[in-house]
DNA sequence: GTACAGGCAGTAT
DNA sequence: ATACTGCCTGTA
């Protein structure tokens, strides 16, 4: 492990040569250690390698399947370590309802700004943490607490998804046990989380390997690569409709791991169009 | 001052 | 179903 794509996890950073993370209440340390990366969490979190860095997923079924397409095979070997990682649920849904309609360092700057607001100090290393909030934490701050850490607009879909996790509404950890469909249906009835915000969430934290998140670099990537699953007479902003169709196409012709995918193509477009996330 | 990042809700048709 | 608008905020 040489590096976190802050694209799918916005609250890494490398401070010296080591990398620390917040996973829910957690802070993960990555260092190098002589045989191979260590991983520790404070406080302890059961089986945190294999849950974070999904050593339960079986790369070999994965990479056969998703590597039948021939670009996605190009990009397997150009970028041989890259991994989804799996993100903490609440944690995870709150980062991409703040991830609308913004660019990566300001999602990691209104990140961080709630998890200094709302969330608890831990030291790791001699350097001081912050967990992340608590959905009661988020759900009985007021909008204006909320705004007060950059988020803008988006503090009523904080507010709206933080009610729904508290009164129960909104139960991420059964929905890991629903599938695609269902779940996906579960997320889009909460305000402020449409068709992206929900595949990403189904993705990165709640195992659906089949979720097709599709943002606009990805769907500039189907509509060039793919062009027969894009009818050109949609712009690369897609309405609710057109969403369904691209991402049932995409999910159709990639197969059950077609997220590992998406993340190949992602990394891909954003490498080639030179963002340093 | 303006353009840009770029997903969702809301309204009109 | 599509077409269009507004939205916080910070940087270029």
């Amino acid at each position: 492990v040489t590096s976190i794509n802050s694209g799918q996890v916005f609250l890494w950073e490398e401070i010296g040569s080591i990398w620390y993370g917040i996973y829910g209440n957690h802070v993960l340390r990555l260092s190098q250690a002589e045989d191979g990366p260590e991983l520790s969490s404070f406080p302890e979190l059961e089986k945190s390698e294999q849950r974070v860095f999904r050593l339960d997923d079986d790369l070999s079924s994965i990479f056969a399947e998703i590597t039948r397409d021939p670009l996605v095979r190009r990009l397997v070997s150009r970028y041989p370590g890259l991994r989804l990682l799996r993100q903490q649920p609440e944690q995870c849904i709150f980062s991409f309802v703040c991830a609308n309609n913004t660019n990566i360092s300001m999602i990691r700057r209104m990140l961080r700004n709630l998890t200094r607001k709302f969330g608890k100090a831990i030291k790791v290393d001699g350097i001081d943490f912050f967990t992340f909030p608590a959905a009661q934490d988020l759900d009985s701050a007021s909008i204006d607490e909320l705004r007060s850490c950059g988020v803008g607009y988006r503090a009523k879909a904080i507010k709206a998804v933080a009610r729904s996790i508290v009164n129960a509404d909104l139960d991420l950890d059964m929905l890991k046990r629903s599938s695609y469909f269902k779940a996906k249906e579960e997320l889009l009835r909460i305000y402020g989380i449409g068709d992206k915000i929900a595949d990403c969430v189904l993705l990165f934290s709640l195992d659906k390997l089949e979720a097709f998140p599709l943002d606009i670099w990805i769907s500039r990537a189907v509509a060039k690569y793919y062009s027969w699953a894009y009818d050109p007479r949609f712009s690369d902003k897609l309405t609710h409709s057109q969403y369904q169709v691209v991402s049932e196409g995409m999910r159709n012709y990639f197969g059950r791991y077609a997220g590992y995918a998406q993340q190949y193509l992602y990394y891909y477009m954003r490498h080639k169009a030179g963002m340093k996330w």
